[in-house]
DNA sequence: TCAATACATAAGCAGTTGCTTATGTGATTC
DNA sequence: GAATCACATAAGCAACTGCTTATGTATTGA
């Protein structure tokens, strides 16, 4: 879980759309994959990458794999981007309202 | 400057070099590339990324282009991240720390 | 226990990436 | 204006990626 494995696992695109449906809930590989147009292994594949990453988490419910989103990358982002933070442009609402969201 | 171009962009760790060597101070390809290890080419084509993921931007100075940080990149991976605020735990000081700062 | 289900792993392949050397293009300087 | 310098572009190549089909491994239920 570094920062190589972060970035590169963002770097696909149906990797980051399967990281925002599971951003809205946790589900199991079967049902993450409906509508996304990609093979089981291919799927089964994708979310060992974003495991990896610390992206994302996983656990066994029966046959079924239950997969959510783990906030450890999120955070190792979060923390990347705070080393740039002089370059910011002042105003960035979006990020001054989770500023605000996160002091309560 | 879409999603997929910033993350591809990211995903080098010697893009990734580059935007932090620039972060510390603007300045041109030569220098740019001193100790880093790769051709010339190399760095312009690694710079033509970086630029065209909105991460960095140039300005030509008689036959010296210099290279800087664009905040315009950042601020749209700080976008991207936002979305994601819900999976944050609430122990982010230096995330916190950072909007502190931002509120000034 | 045997078939079915959910998922992981293996193997192979086409497309992409990051690098190199070679060459082109502006800008400066003599 | 010819040589030089800073950088960009072209072409080619080895390594990596993301996908597929085929097969393996747990878990469940009849």
């Amino acid at each position: 879980m570094n920062e190589d494995d972060l970035f590169r696992a963002l770097a696909d695109p149906t990797r980051r759309a399967i990281f925002e449906k599971l951003a809205a809930g946790s589900m199991n590989a079967s049902v993450l994959r409906e509508g996304m147009g990609i093979s089981q292994p291919a799927m089964s594949q994708h979310l060992s990458v974003l495991r990896s990453a610390g992206l994302v988490r996983e656990e066994r419910q029966g046959r079924f794999v239950n997969y959510e989103v783990d906030p450890d990358g999120l955070t190792h982002i979060a923390q990347w981007l705070s080393k740039y933070r002089a370059y910011w442009p002042a105003r960035i609402e979006a990020l001054k309202a989770l500023l605000k969201d996160m002091d309560q």
